[in-house]
This record gives C-alpha cells, structure tokens and sequence, in this order.
RNA sequence: CGAGGCGUCCGGGCGGUCGCGUGCCUCAGCGGGGAAACCCGCGACAGGCACGAGGAAAGUCCGAGCUCCACGACGCAGGGUAGCGGGUAACACCCGUCCGCCGCGAGGCGAGGACCAGUGCCACAGAGACGAGCCGGUCGGGGCGGCUUCGCCGAUCCGCCCGGGUGAAACGGGCAAACUCUACCCGGAGCAAGGCCAAAUAGGAGGGCGCAACCGGGGCUUCGGCCUCGGGGUAGGUGCGUCGCCGAGCCCUCGGGUCGGCCGCUCGAGGCGGCGGGCAACCGCCGUCCCAGAUGGAUGACCGUCGUCACGCCGAUCAUGGCGCGGCACAGAACUCGGCUUACAGGGCGCCUCGCUGG
RNA sequence: CGGGGCGUGGCGCAGCUUGGCAGCGCGCAUCGUUCGGGACGAUGAGGUCGGAGGUUCAAAUCCUCUCGCCCCGA
C-alpha cells in the first residue's frame, strides 16, 4: 500500500485488546480538545487502529453509546483520508454529548491534521 | 362546564442518501466422494432480500427455569412469609373477601398470627408504669392515753372499701417493624454458570495436609523388603453435626503464560385472534405468527415533509391566521421468563364520583 | 453478576447498639482586650438528620421503599 491510498475495504479498524488500551495510556503524543482528548502512538502496521473511550461523566449508557456512534460516523467518513501506521485512542470528554455533529466532526479532523494522520484533499463536505 | 377517581393503550408518522449487526440466497475458491455427469460440506470480497431495543430494556428488590457442585435424609444455626380463601412453575406478586384507618363520594392505604409460655421496655411527669408499696378518708376490730366516764375524744396498729394534681396509657394495660413463641417455606453458587477446540518459556516454585492401619491375590528379592491389583477406609466434598454416598488428590502463598474461537444463545410457563369455564386473578381448546442476538459491545449521521409545544414579528383583537427560530420525554437488550419498585415531554380511549347550570 | 460502606449546622465528624436533651472541633457574627491586627476571653446565630411512607404515646435511632456517592471480589 502506497501513502495516501484509501484503507482496505474503508472498514475501520477498532482496538480491542486490553494490552493496545494500555500501550496507548503510557503514549506521550496527545492532542486535547474542548470536546476531546485524543492520543497517539505510531505502529508499523498497514492500517490506522482506533480506540474510543466513554466514561461515566459523559452520562448514561443511552449518551455514551450515541458518542460513540457519532465519532465512529466520522472516523468513517474521515477514512480514504487517513494515512496509515497509527493506533489512536479518542477520549470523549462531557460537552461532546451536547456538541452538534458538525462541531464533533471540525475537532476530529482538526486534531487528526494538526498531527499529521490527514493527507491534504478536498475538504469532506456535509 | 369545573374538580376528581380508576383502568387501559400509544409514546413521534411518512419518504430519501450514506453507514452498522444477524440470517438466507448468488458467487471466486477450498476440502471430500465419484469413471464422469454431478453430489455433499466450508466459504473471502461484492451484490440482493428479510429482520433489527423498551414500557420501563433501568434499579437489581423478590420468585422461578437452566447449569455445575455425587447433593440423598434428619437435626441445629441462619433467612423469609403472616386475617381467611383462591390463582400460579413459584413468589414478598395477582384476585376475591372480612376487619381497621383516610376520603362528602367514586375510591385509596394496611408486615392485620400470638404478649392468661417466659424475658425485656414504657423517658419526663406522677403516690404508683405493674408482684406491690405510699398518702388521705369512711367503716369494723385490738390494746394505750385523756376527760365532763352506761360514753366521747386523741394518737397508733390490723383488715375491707373508696379516692389521689399527672400522663399517650393507670392492679385495667400497651409494645412482638423488642428478644421470643406458633404455623409454613428456603441446600449453595451463578451464563465470567458450564462444556468443547486451539495456543502458551510449561504441566513453574515454596509450604501444609493426605493416598493410613489391616486383609487377600500376583510378581521381584541381596530375605531387610519393594512393586502392582482388589477389599477397606483417611484428607477432602453445603455454615455446623449425624447417617448414607463419592473418593485420588486437596488447601494456602508467590511468580508467570494465554487472555483466541465454537457451543450454551434464543421457540418461550411465547405473542395475537376466537370459543368455552370462573365474580375475578386465571385456566382449557382451536387457529395463526416467528418477533434482536452484540462481545471495545451492532439502531447512527445528514435532510425533506407532516404532527405538537413555547417564543419573536406582522395583520387582527371576539374566536382566528401567516412567517421565522427553537424544542418533542425517561432512557439502550447482554442466559431467559413471572412480578415489584422507580423515571417519564405529550397524547388517545373507556367507566365512575362530587359540585354548578340548562332542557 | 455478587458483596460492603457512607449521607447529621458552611467544612470534618460523634450520637443509632439499648427509641425520649441533636452534640464536638474548625469556621461565622457581636462585644471585650490592643495604638491596630493576630492570639485569647465572653456571648450568639446557624441543622427538613439525603427523600417518602409505616410501627410506636414518641423515630436521627426500628422497618420498608427510594435517591446520590464511594469501595471491593469474580
């Protein structure tokens, strides 16, 4: 796979081992945001891993799950974009239950940009 | 028309684009069988079709199914329930009914067995909170003292009866949501139960308790004994004990590996409709339907339109209308059911009560 | 899934076992002391005992339900 070229499939790679969770808390590279923390750590692996995390002070499990749905709604959307060889821990924070998809997808992707996980295209409008 | 009670149902509708989970079909390919045609099984990516959260899915407060513990009997301990009768797989739930309390009423609420089995508590106040004792008085009696001496008076003792400001309650009791007694019920753990496959430096280290004694068969023997099989029964096996049963390993500490897949896993005391029985809860029969199965955890995002509510502006001001903007609750299945409890924007339907008014 | 604990003046805690007065420390207010402040002394205010219901003559205390927070074990 060359640089730039979509991810396999556009399916997104979710972590879910406990080992991956751990490795990414000790990762020194974060971002912070209003509506979320995000933290990085780069692999050598063909693909781009997430992780989301929703914590109880977001809310209740109605509120969590839909913060979750959200930010996977865009990961996806973000994808043919993403350039490969990181694992991505995306920590909610409470104002994102209240935030507006569009002001939810405007962080993400400048968070993800300003670190440098975005290859320039045109601007994924909505 | 106003106020209220009970029950029941819904809890956004329709349409579009993209995305997710499960099942089925098509398909590259793989494996097996066959001489072949072909058949069977698995099945990536993609496409198509179908289905895809709730009345509380919630809290986890009760009750069961199911699985494992060999879990069988009795007793103790522990826990629970409590008028009576019924329903149910079971219940602390539901129905009927009696009684008590609340409400003008429709209705609502109630852990409502027993303190003449025992123990305990009833603060303050009050003579006294339970066997009784204390104070005052009438009456009767005993002996004593005084006097105006067939009698009267005084203090004292004994007996019966009556009364004693209080306090929620007074020789009449109250409290068992005080211990307790009576009747009945309950073994423990929980789908991370439990089972299979694969993988793992690998069947790790230390400590403790055991497989006993004994009897019988066989084998070896350097004649000391050793090995093996069977009986026997030991550690251990629900909180404890007894009996019975199982019985070759069990317990503790430390340090590691794996942390993948499959089954359980969704058809069930199931939903809907009809008929019949019953005051009812509910039960029986017939027909019909298949209705989530995720595992970092599937339902989301962006729109159009309709409905509804609040606000602002305009016209109008006696109902009403147009435009703009914003909102539409509580809340997410995790093995499955039956209940209980709690949260909830707004709304539909049915029955009933009270008050006022009209015919 | 299972188990445990806590909620009492503004803050931190007693009191609950065996039901009858709600208390302690810090803080706060006023006064005194001081040239002034601190410290000290005196006086005082402030609590629906998380909420609802029940038992009882009487409930922070007993019982039931409920809300919120925290901590363990698998």
């Amino acid at each position: 796979m060359r640089l730039g070229e979509p991810l396999v499939g556009g399916s997104l790679q979710m972590l879910r081992s406990k080992r991956d969770f751990e490795a990414l808390q000790r990762s020194k590279l974060s971002r912070v945001h209003p509506l979320m923390t995000v933290r990085l750590l780069p692999t050598d692996r063909d693909a781009t891993r997430f992780g989301l995390s929703t914590g109880r002070r977001i809310g209740g499990a109605v509120q969590r799950n839909r913060v979750r749905r959200r930010i996977r709604e865009i990961l996806r959307m973000l994808g043919p974009r993403l350039v490969p060889g990181w694992d991505v821990l995306i920590v909610a924070r409470p104002a994102s239950a209240g935030a507006s998809q569009a002001a939810l997808a405007a962080a993400l992707e400048r968070i993800l940009g300003t670190a440098g996980l975005l290859v320039e295209g045109e601007k994924t409008d909505r």
